[in-house]
DNA sequence: TCCTTGTTTCGACGACTGTCGAGACAGAGG
DNA sequence: CCTCTGTCTCGACAGTCGTCGAAACAAGGA
């Protein structure tokens, strides 16, 4: 159901972003706005494999299992990232597309 | 010029941010995960001549001259834009090196 | 079966944010 | 000088967000 348009990658040079499509975006950047959330978003696409379960992540905060569990929530909502589980744990990876478009619309000179 | 510092560039993948970078950059995604402000800024980047003054940001929603202004300032700290007086209008571009900052970051395969 | 460990959901609290109206500041022109 | 227009600051309010403890759910092992 993912098929992109042309439209999802135009940057915001080209023309100005309706409000639809802004808040889908904004939706995204908002799950980015959050020191916690990006860290953790840069641990699981730095970790080996590309996946990272969540016994990894908790510890490197000082913060509750529960909080960080909230955010990873609101990264899988925002499609940032997907879990699935495998036995016992749960383990995390980074959804490449959505980072693209992000990138895309920030990008001022697209890739010509 | 196009080649920026390794440090500033480095995409998530390479490796987990620090505390002190993640909380800068997630002040700038904030700004950017709103509708609203994430309009502005497209207004103004894909204005002709790359800046245009408030007065012609105002009429496009539905809301106050202190609500705009706000959305103004909040990008203004975050780094995006910045805005000079000519005579009576305000006009405001955009800051193109830290849209590249954030651009870089979730790029995940880096032009190589 | 019961117990232990990993992860999420629920309910609550303080802090922050988007919005507004009223007023202040800046510049242009009588 | 005064006034008008454009923009920002201030103070206040409702709504949202990050965080926690307690409890629930899921899977594995005694």
């Amino acid at each position: 159901m993912s098929k992109q348009g042309p439209a999802c990658c135009s940057p915001l040079t080209g023309e100005p972003l309706d409000a639809e499509r802004a808040a889908d975006l904004a939706r995204m950047f908002k799950a980015l706005g959050e020191p916690v959330r990006l860290r953790l978003l840069s641990l699981i696409a730095s970790h080996e494999g590309g996946e990272a379960c969540v016994c990894e992540l908790t510890g490197v905060f000082d913060l509750t299992g529960p909080t960080i569990s909230h955010h990873l929530k609101v990264l899988r909502a925002a499609g940032l990232i997907r879990g699935d589980r495998r036995g016992t744990w749960i383990y995390y990876r980074v959804e490449p597309e959505r980072l693209r478009q992000a990138s895309a619309l920030l990008d001022l000179q697209p890739a010509s």
